[in-house]
DNA sequence: CCTTGTGAAATTATTCACAGCC
DNA sequence: GGCTGTGAATAATTTCACAAGG
């Protein structure tokens, strides 16, 4: 009832939001107008008392006997989310992996509008990229006010990496996407993400070493990362 | 003690010795020889306490009073993870994001050989990519089997994602590392983890937009993802 | 009937704290 | 003195199971 006391929610539990409101997207595209937690579950691979758990962190938005409105408890997600208003991004480290985030949908659709590309190299500055022209790092600090850059995503290799966090952080970025394999320090009110392609692999070899205890990883449809 | 008794480890615990992996790469580069639990926690920003009981499912390679020798328990975390050996991987979807993992020095670096590049859009197939020739998706079965397969990747748009996914699990693919922000399944004996940007983005927005409940997400470095 | 929302139980993960060893 | 390895304690998460509502 309650709606502004501290509902803490879990980290898991935000985790998997955006997977339900993936799934309640898709839902919502096909006709489906109601949906309970069990087919819910279903779609998205997990356990139904666990999404009834998660949908109760946001409010009890569920009829009994009858299950959720998809179209409501889409918004409800949403707007929980933070996904009703706009997270202007900046990408540093126009490689080949900052490039392909610059023109990748999950990005640029609904959201996470691509505010600045930044490089430190002279053949890539000036350059355009995804209708966007990559300007100098050292104009970061203007282009994040400007532009009021709430995440920044790191694309540079690892030795670059924590410079460039400490510039974004510097610069007022309160949320970082790191996808360099390095170890990041940040100070405690930034957060920080880390997407590393190299751990997933070794994860993957490790648990193809050790079919015996592959349990975890095994059964079915598993979510997010 | 006993070495092939079932210690299953558990999956963040697998998840941190890639990071472990890494922090002590770094160490020997730089000559450490012997490193603390508290010194190994402090620069992979984990807890020392964490740090010990997750090597200690490996075995008792430490040494107390000293810490662990940096050349030995590297050699044994990389063991355990696999490294001894390779995984060829392949490619599903040469899109930016594919062609910028193909390039990418976390793949072609140890133990992860890119066995293959597939397709099948009539422009890209045939193109070489990173030294090797992006090839029909049909011809798959042949490559997997061929090129000894361990890891599919896909990188493919959502929609064909299950499909290319049932595809690998049908030339015998029994890891797969999925880009594509889609639910997947897959059969009880296929290990399947989830790279989503769009995840990342959503639950950076949701603790921007609760400041308030950010804890979890806060204090300092944090690892892998 | 059906389904939600939620206490309570079970499981899993983290952290503490210290005996034992160097 | 310093440090590991680990039982015991704590915290977090998942799952169960059911009362109450439609």
């Amino acid at each position: 009832m309650g709606d502004r006391l501290v509902r803490r929610i879990p980290e898991p539990t935000v985790v998997r939001l955006p997977l339900y409101e993936r799934v309640l997207r898709d839902m919502r595209s096909s006709g489906t107008t109601t949906v309970s937690s069990a087919r819910l579950a279903e779609v998205a691979g997990v356990n139904a008392a666990k999404v009834r758990k998660d949908l109760s962190y946001l409010g009890s938005y569920g009829t009994p006997g009858t299950g959720y409105d998809v179209v409501f408890l889409l918004s409800q997600i949403a707007r929980e989310l933070g996904l009703d208003q706009e997270w202007p991004v900046a990408i540093v480290g126009i490689g080949s992996l900052g490039r392909a985030l610059a023109r990748s949908p999950g990005f640029t659709s609904r959201g996470f509008p691509i505010a600045a590309l930044l490089d430190t190299d002279r053949a890539t500055v000036g350059e355009e990229v995804a209708g966007c022209v990559v300007r100098h790092l050292d104009e970061l600090a203007e282009v994040a006010r400007e532009q009021r850059v709430a995440i920044g995503v790191v694309t540079t290799p690892a030795p670059s990496a924590q410079d460039v966090v400490d510039r974004l952080v510097a610069a007022g970025v309160s949320s970082i996407l790191n996808f360099a394999p390095a170890v990041i320090s940040v100070p405690e009110n930034v957060l920080l993400r880390h997407v590393d392609l190299s751990t997933e692999l070794h994860v993957l070899a490790f648990y193809q070493s050790h079919p015996e205890i592959a349990g975890p990883m095994l059964a079915g449809t598993r979510a997010s990362a």
